[in-house]
DNA sequence: ACGTTTCGGTACACTGGCGTATCGGAAGAC
DNA sequence: GTCTTCCGATACGCCAGTGTACCGAAACGT
């Protein structure tokens, strides 16, 4: 809490703290990148003050401890991948949807899988987890699918619907240990034209483009 | 490898350990309940040897080190809740499957959890994982729709077909995550018949009993 | 130009877990 | 009944990571 505030008021007067936003950018992509390649608990101070060239007392001053250091490294990364899509039908919509996800999905997976233990042991790292990489893209889905009921193109009550998320992130934890494979563009595409537009009703040959 | 047999072999004339077999479920039972209590990396040798009342020299004699104590303990515990299942009807399969599921997820879905990023970095893990937890009940799956389609249910090329296990192994991780619940009974029913019954074109209310 | 502030780096105490060594005592072998 | 073997327990050295303390140096404010 306090901590924050002097990484973010450091253009006032008083000039209370020399890392710019862009330093402290560079600590956060550091800390992820860590987290992506050993995990949340291999996370040490001593490697990202390695990583990052600065010495611990500088991740204690700003951060206070690891934990406030990994959620504010969470914070300042909310992935906007699908809010933009909007191509007119919710098949046309979700095919993009599966590529983004896909294309990115080198830097989220990972990710969460390092984070997905540990934050169900944290509220507050779950609290940062959640706001940061899961329920941006989830309401993205979940407007998609608003939007094609306003249309009629599927049923208000379609039971399916509220699964469409759910699915997607399921696949994107299941696929690594199922085929020891990132689940990828073409992976994510072949599940929405076979499982998620079929269990919605849409016939995927017949819909989108 | 050899630490294994001094386990397995206590009844011959030799007499080589005193470990009887129960013994060992003891042990495997509480590296079990200490995973899904805390996960892999917080699981201690010394929090085992406390648990099962021994010192942790008969940890290190039996088993060498965690991992070797974690492996053996994956798979002295091969899950095959759903192998048993054939009601006829793939509908009425995949019912009981997310009963099954549902009720045996306390146990499952926090293991999972707890190894799954520990099994991305360590082959051995991974592949006990695999075999002890998951492959089982995907072949269960598999088996499932394999037998729909040779009664002729559901067609030999329906695309969908590949992605049920991987659909219902999703959901269980994702939920978590979304709504911070695990994936129950009550979830998991209605998620087979709102969108995997669906997906694979059958009628939810029309099928099954 | 000078004083202040904060950074980067190192050294340090402290904790906790790993793996080894050792030992008394109990249980089975003969 | 003795002897062997293995268990349970404890103590120990080792290493790694945490968080603190301290210092010189560089950057900024005035």
């Amino acid at each position: 809490m306090s901590s924050h505030d002097s990484v973010q008021e450091q253009a006032h007067t008083s000039r209370r703290s020399k890392i710019t936003p862009e330093r402290a950018q560079e600590f956060y992509t550091a800390v992820l990148e860590l987290l992506r390649e050993s995990g949340y608990e291999s996370l040490t101070m001593e490697g990202v003050a390695a990583r990052t060239r600065c010495g611990k007392s500088t991740l204690y001053r700003q951060w206070g401890s690891k934990p406030e250091l990994v959620v504010a490294a969470l914070h300042s990364t909310r992935r906007m991948l699908l809010s933009h899509i909007d191509t007119g039908s919710l098949a046309g919509d979700l095919r993009e949807a599966a590529q983004a996800i896909g294309a990115g999905s080198g830097r989220d997976t990972p990710l969460m899988h390092a984070l997905s233990h540990a934050a169900l042991q944290s509220p507050e790292l779950l609290c940062a987890l959640r706001e940061s990489l899961i329920l941006p893209e989830i309401a993205a889905i979940d407007t998609m699918v608003q939007r094609a009921m306003e249309r009629g193109e599927i049923p208000m009550d379609n039971p399916a619907a509220e699964f469409v998320s759910a699915q997607l992130l399921g696949v994107m934890r299941a696929r690594p240990l199922l085929e020891a494979k990132i689940a990828d563009e073409a992976y994510l595409t072949r599940f929405v034209e076979s499982a998620v537009l079929p269990a919605l009703g849409l016939d995927p040959a017949a819909t989108g483009s």
